[in-house]
DNA sequence: TTGCTCCTCACGTCACGTGAGGTGGC
DNA sequence: TTGCTCCTCACGTCACGTGAGGTGGC
């Protein structure tokens, strides 16, 4: 019943004659019509659609014909969410990665600054370099010398961090010793190198305390 | 950007602290918040569902499987809509008239008043009716006595009515002659039997004129 | 007199979109 | 001084849902 006003308020539908108490006297006529309109709402049309075809009763092929398109995307959009829902809940995956390295940190149980930085990470390269880092990712989380850089506290003093950093160097090359064509791991970054580092930089210098910057420093310069 | 804001507003990410200008200044919290936000809203879940589920980057299983199984009743009804659309678009039947019924009204090009008079009939009988009449409807539409009732002055007299009245009974009884179980062509109608007799009986009323509604009158008593 | 139906405002829903009008940074 | 970015209201979107408050019919 409320729909029907809110058509006769959008000039979908003709309001009937009044009787002599106000009340609305509908005919046969405006049942047709609502029938008609509830008939395409259900097919999907907007009612702004509707009032374009007009109460003649053409038939809208053309809306039709873009309206059966527009669903069928609809239908396959949402299969592929099914598909990735699947994924999610088979594989116990957390949401906010995606599934290769979601599968490596449900394992390896990272720390919650380190999860964060591989969220940003993950969104920022490409597939190669988030496959590269899934698969060592076990080792990496294991090996002592990466829980002491994720102990160092703020005010460690400079010997402590020149020596962290170069005792890091050298587990770091010997982990990604294997991967293939390395220096270009960060090529097919979906919005270009130059902005995965410096989103990278970025997160690092949010993410992890001043000695633990400047050791990152030192590694790599 | 105003997205941000939105969460802001309705309290599902924090408002981060002010730079000294009043700007706001986002950290990679923030953005793993806004990631994991996006994430879930492109899996279908609502705002307020995700505030359910808190920031804690818990595994949503129960929420996950309530959505899929919502997602796959959504894709079957598109589904069938697409499956009607086909229908109504290979067949070029109207959109207010089942199948049946609408192939049959678009080879005998009815009166506007006897359209009216079927789509909402097509509401209330059940299928067997309908199926009994899309059969007889060429027959029945070509009909001269069926034109003359058409075409009846609103002021014909008496003789004329009675006349008329008794042409059609014989034409109307022999044209649904071969219908088995005649008697009971009401029998499977949705809302059921006195609902649909009185909805026809009040489109009767409404469409003709009180000249034909006497002839209808004194066919069935 | 008592329920019941019908009526007309008018605000709420949901996830933002879109100006309006103002201010700081370069 | 001139664009550009960022800010805060605040109304609009879409198809109704949902009271609030009043009135006629039996």
């Amino acid at each position: 019943v409320r729909a029907i006003r809110h058509y006769h308020e959008v000039g979908l539908l003709a309001e009937p004659e009044r009787r002599a108490n106000g009340y609305k006297s509908y005919g046969v006529a405006h049942l047709v019509r609502v029938l008609r309109i509830k008939r395409l709402i259900g097919l999907g049309l907007s009612l702004a659609q509707i009032a374009e075809l007009g109460d003649a009763d053409e038939h809208p092929e053309e809306a039709l014909r873009v309206l059966d398109a527009e669903l069928a995307a609809t239908i396959e959009r949402l299969q592929r969410v099914r598909v990735e829902l699947a994924l999610i809940l088979s594989q116990a995956t957390p949401t906010d990665l995606p599934p290769q390295l979601g599968r490596a940190v449900a394992e390896v149980d990272l720390s919650a600054t380190d999860r964060a930085f591989f969220v940003v990470f993950a969104q920022v390269v490409g597939p190669r370099a988030l496959d590269a880092y899934a698969e060592r990712l076990r080792a990496y989380s294991r090996e002592p010398v990466i829980t002491e850089f994720n102990r160092l506290p703020a005010d460690a003093d400079e010997q402590t961090r020149q020596e962290l950093a170069e005792r890091l160097v050298p587990f770091i090359e010997k982990l990604f010793a294997d991967v293939p064509d390395r220096q270009n791991l960060l090529a097919d970054a979906p919005r270009g190198v130059p902005f995965a580092l410096n989103a990278i930089n970025l997160a690092i210098h949010d993410l992890y305390n001043p000695a633990q910057i400047d050791v990152v420093r030192r590694m790599t310069s």
